[in-house]
DNA sequence: TTTATCTGATCCAATATTGAACCAATAATA
DNA sequence: TATTATTGGTTCAATATTGGATCAGATAAA
């Protein structure tokens, strides 16, 4: 049904690669059973492993078969790539441990300037018209509460769980859990850690971000 | 009711591209579809892309469709990079957040089997006689308490600081920070560690855990 | 009226996928 | 050792998908 599916079927072996899939020896599974396994001529999937074989994930040999070749599991790399297969559930749990701690410390270290750019993200998420919009500059909201605070390694941590947030099956799950309701409720609780965070009280901020989080946790995942 | 046009549908586009939509593998959905979900002629859809196209937002190919240029600007590999520069003292204040709460994940969802582990780590740390040896068997013991939480997440944030602390410069700060008296401190703070997981018991862990990365801290960053 | 836009349709050009056949290197087996 | 089976490499023609282009008619605004 759709189009490019070579470039999809890589993008999956890649994603089957990094979780650690054939590891054991190392081997992927023939061409022509991958070719049954997906449904699709074998060309495609000779495609796909070419994608593979070009940025060195793979090699090939005639009447062998094909092999990851040997990467080092503790890389940087490696390790992102694994990350970008968390679950919802484990996201939010640490967003839980790190987000309030996150705007306690931006209660106490945080600029007027930033503080504004806080409030504008919060009035602009609260005046968003459609979902997209509205994901948009909630996810914004989040993003500049950590550049608030001082601690360079916490913002990139963000930076890192909101690249994978905005990856594709993430987005279907924020879509499904999205109505008109929800969107006042984050917006007023939103308000309620910007409140906070004016006051200058990181005590507050914290649990009001943990509240949100809570609310958050319990739309996404439906507990 | 206003008719959806071309420049209608071009700031539809837009947003949704901005926020993320399409962003995983840039490639937006075929002129046809989007002629249909908008429900508006091929020609209209096709002006609409035609000025994403014109002010670079997009480019098109004949056969195999169209693509989002900009790639995401905070790539993950630039997150990454910055991330390697992190500070001692950023490092310290977020391993003050995660690791007790592992810690206290850990008391309650550990196997009897990857608790052996954790006791193993901690036996081999306090007999090492040299630095390096000791300093592999410590991060090992602080690993294996990862390992037993059931979150992949920050299982795989932990793998990050661990690569990051394993990085030259810090070897040397280490170093500097060792001495035989420190070891047997970390040793008898760890033993408090595992014996709360032993017994099963979260905040005893948590806090175990605390006071361990507060003498860490201490020694290291010398305050 | 004039102008611009949208509609619905048709055809074209570039690329992707399919399904098949055959080759060459390697592994497994008799 | 010789034979057979497995596996990647290559090529080809047919079909499908996708953006590019054009045109006649309808609709709406200046």
């Amino acid at each position: 049904m759709p189009k490019l599916v070579a470039n999809d079927i890589a993008a999956v072996l890649k994603k089957r690669i990094s979780s650690g899939e054939w590891l054991e020896d190392g081997r992927m599974p023939p061409e022509r059973d991958l070719a049954v396994e997906f449904g699709v001529a074998r060309n495609t999937v000779r495609r796909a492993v070419g994608f593979l074989e070009d940025d060195g994930t793979v090699v090939r040999h005639v009447g062998r078969g094909t092999f990851l070749t040997a990467t080092n599991p503790d890389s940087i790399a490696a390790t992102v790539a694994r990350m970008e297969g968390t679950s919802p559930a484990d996201m939010m749990e640490i967003r839980q441990l790190l987000e309030p701690a996150a705007a306690a410390f931006a209660a106490t270290n945080a600029s007027m300037a930033e503080l504004n750019a806080v409030r504008e993200a919060h009035q602009t998420a609260c005046e968003a018209e459609d979902m997209p919009n509205f994901e948009h500059w909630d996810a914004e909201f989040h993003h500049r509460v950590f550049a608030c605070c001082r601690n360079d390694f916490l913002k990139e941590i963000h930076n890192l769980m909101r690249t994978i947030r905005n990856q594709s099956p993430w987005f279907e799950m924020k879509k499904r859990s999205f109505s008109e309701e929800r969107r006042q409720t984050y917006c007023s609780e939103h308000q309620t850690i910007l409140d906070a965070l004016l006051h200058r009280d990181p005590e507050s901020a914290n649990q009001a971000m943990l509240a949100h989080l809570k609310t958050v946790e319990r739309n996404l995942l439906g507990r």
